[in-house]
DNA sequence: GAAAACATGTAAAAAGTTACATGATTTT
DNA sequence: AAAATCATGTAACTTTTTACATGTTTTC
């Protein structure tokens, strides 16, 4: 249950209407959590049930209209509840690594290759997007906590990103040279 | 929709009943994708309904009684249409990302210091068992396409918890000399 | 023969995805 | 005034998580 947490951070950096909040988590918040229009409109409305947040007050017809929410003090109390939370690392869930143990048994062959490139591109962009925020944010050079924050998930960003590129050359590179379909003597064992 | 092609995959590795597949989902498998048994039992019922797969003939009585799966030639070429699919990378959902970010509206304490340490040992203990796992692969030093292609996967799960590992040492290494609540001026923008 | 471990399964709730619907404002 | 864009919202569906239920085999 992460989501409402997400959005009562990005109310809390700054108040928001909804589709602002969507494009904000394609940008920093997410980084490392993503939402659809659909799931932010659901949750903004159960945490306004909640009395977590409020919408600012505007002229009647809700519908179509803008409508900007902020965090009231209960929301910013369950938010400090939340980051004082123990939890688990929760388990990966890559499909890209998934469909490569596949091809061990199916068979590597040139559309595979074709797609770790694919892959390999999509991610030396959004490096290279991360690292221009870094530059701005560098160029701005502040020093609040909040930005010294911002600025480790940013870097986390940015070394996820890395860990992508260099394994996904790496693989690409290992297999490029594979004939194709050297069967080799098939066994049945799984790593221990 | 990548479970079932994941247990089709270890289906093919090996036939195996619900229990070792969820067993080799904390293993190997799992490295990127988890499953529960419950996840498994209820996919495996599908994928037999599908004819993908089929249970070993057996005794009767199927309830608490060991029942093994193979794959049928249907669900290899299933799984071998999927792996031809293009697909994108999917978004990351990372908890303890999101919590470091709120700790930049909320304060970052003691305590959250203490779960990012928590988090960096749990990172470092499951580094040195997928390198344990490198050694003992490296040592039987196979060479078929599926040792290799297996080996790759490992490798980036080494790499992806060598991210983590560096990652969290230097945010606990930023963090730990802030003097816990150096207010400084607040503002409300966001990224760009 | 009781306890522990092994093994398969069901049910309900929560979270996330996909497709669509509708009103308001701005641009041409 | 038509088209494009901005903005909020509904509905149906799929996937994942959590809690529980039950039978079988092995061990002490």
């Amino acid at each position: 249950m992460s989501l409402p947490h997400a959005i009562l951070t990005a109310l809390l950096e700054k108040p928001s209407s909804g589709l602002e909040l969507t494009r904000r988590f394609d940008r920093s918040i997410g980084y490392f959590w993503s939402a659809t229009h659909q799931q932010i409109y659901r949750e903004l409305g159960k945490l306004e049930k909640n009395a977590f947040i409020r919408a600012l007050p505007t002229d009647s017809p809700t519908r179509g209209r803008r409508k900007e929410y902020e965090v009231l003090p209960a929301g910013r109390a369950e938010l400090e509840r939340w980051v004082g939370e123990n939890e688990q690392p929760r388990a990966l869930r890559d499909t890209l690594m998934l469909r490569l143990r596949a091809t061990g048994v199916v068979g590597v062959d040139a559309d595979f290759l074709a797609e770790l490139r694919r892959h390999r591109a999509l991610h030396g962009a959004r490096l290279a997007e991360y690292r221009e925020f870094q530059r701005r944010d560098t160029a701005r050079g502040r020093g609040t906590e909040r930005d010294r924050v911002q600025a480790l998930v940013l870097q986390g960003g940015v070394d996820m990103e890395l860990f992508w590129v260099n394994w996904l050359d790496q693989a690409i590179a290992e297999l490029a040279d594979t004939p194709e379909d050297a069967p080799g003597p098939e066994d049945d064992r799984d790593r221990a």
